[in-house]
DNA sequence: TATAACGCCGTACGTTGTACGACGTACATA
DNA sequence: TATGTACGTCGTACAACGTACGGCGTTATA
């Protein structure tokens, strides 16, 4: 290496990821102790989150809430990109994961499906975070091979094991989605009465089964409408499918 | 109203999604004439959106692609969260929709499936728009009223129609974003040879499920992997599910 | 002919992520 | 003990974003 030119290889994104692994590169002991680490970053960005959305979560709010200068966070972050990865699988590591004990394969699905649902009703800001790098983080890792250890009961090859449980979290994610309170519910909440006019007017006599079950308005208004409906109907959905597969009896 | 006052109030959201119904206002016919619609906007926004992908719609290149200031895209839209609420209704208007005729409720299914997959795939845009307010437009709602039709043999009760159908395209709507190429495999594919080492190191001999079934990996890495396999397992499971619930025969 | 409504646009503000380079500190080596 | 190098910190700056505001000119209506 060139001396005089400041060799910058910053830590990858692996290896912030398995920061606390003994294995991970620490970094030179020499200069100022740092005054925060990658792990401080990343759970004010999640406290951020927490209270007030990912669109709270800016480099210069991070910094000002760690009491650091906004361009100190690049030394223990690579990027915002990678800042929401981190998050993501910091989250993942701190699931709940007990032991399924003697419950059967349908206990143990419907406990993922409902801790899938806590964790994104805990943090719904993870439904905005899509990045497949997430899936080489310890805490997702481990999150991984949890559920997968709750489908072996059901004794189906590696990769179908694989299909069955996105399938499951594929559904959980999109009700939670369903689920979670809008932000814009507000906004649309207070101009309904007008709108609501004005649909009718368009509607006219067309789309017959669109009126009939309603749920276009309905969906749109916020009213009780059938989300918490739609997860009970999609669990139920789900063991059905994964009962078609399973051994008759188990 | 107070004159001297511009009377501000502009076309909320939906007269824009009805723009063309008859009933829509036109608004008055005085001043110039508009050189570009509310419709050439929404069209020029969808172009850019195909060919650069939705952080490509910016207000000031769409001026610029319809050589118009930036501002005046405002006199044809309120706002780009609106303008995405547009496009989205748009391009579900223009599915195409063709008769089921004499199709089972399974070939019905598998139909509504693979043209919702072809749309998220032709528009993958459309991943990352989520306005519950796109319920209110005239495309949106014209495909839902064409796709709970699509499910009618299957004789269920309006409200759980309505949840069998969410549930068929929760499903199609995550499974597609799993067969999305991602933009950043490339950065991925880069770094792989390097950061498999790492992660092998890291694993060790934890996790057992997760190594054998090697997902975390395979996934991460953009590998064959499962996405096209865990839409076939997910539309077979699908059908499964739904089977469960539709008379013996139909 | 006067007025009011309307489309168009230039300027400007606040906010974002982050590149760059300077500065000082603390350890490693000589 | 003296020197060099690695490292953390931070101020400044830039490009890009959405969009509020207000002025200007055009056109149909009163």
């Amino acid at each position: 290496m060139i001396p005089g030119l400041g060799g910058k290889l910053p830590r990858s994104l692996i290896d912030l990821l398995w920061r606390d692994h003994p294995e991970a590169p620490t970094g030179g002991t020499r200069g100022p102790r740092a005054r925060v680490s990658t792990g401080d970053v990343v759970d004010a960005a999640i406290r951020l989150a927490d209270a007030h959305g990912l669109p709270a979560v800016t480099i210069r709010r991070l910094a000002e809430a760690l009491e650091v200068s906004t361009m100190s966070i690049y030394t223990h972050v690579n990027s915002r990109d990678d800042l929401l990865v981190l998050m993501a699988d910091a989250t993942h590591g701190r699931m709940e994961r007990s032991r399924f004990g003697r419950l059967g394969w349908r206990g143990r699905v419907q406990r993922v499906a409902e801790s899938n649902l806590a964790l994104l009703q805990a943090h719904p800001w993870l439904h905005e975070i899509d990045d497949d790098r997430t899936a080489l983080g310890p805490g997702t890792i481990a999150k991984y091979d949890h559920e997968l250890a709750a489908l072996a009961p059901l004794d189906l090859a590696p990769v179908t094991c694989d299909a069955a449980l996105t399938f499951l979290l594929d559904f959980v994610r999109a009700s939670a989605r369903a689920l979670r309170p809008n932000p814009r519910s507000g906004e649309l909440a207070q101009h309904w009465p007008e709108w609501s006019l004005r649909l009718e007017t368009y509607l006219g006599e067309d789309f017959p089964l669109a009126r009939t079950v309603g749920a276009a308005a309905g969906a749109a208004m916020g009213a009780a409408h059938s989300p918490s409906m739609a997860w009970d109907f999609g669990l139920a959905r789900v063991l059905d499918a994964l009962a078609a597969l399973a051994p008759p009896r188990a």
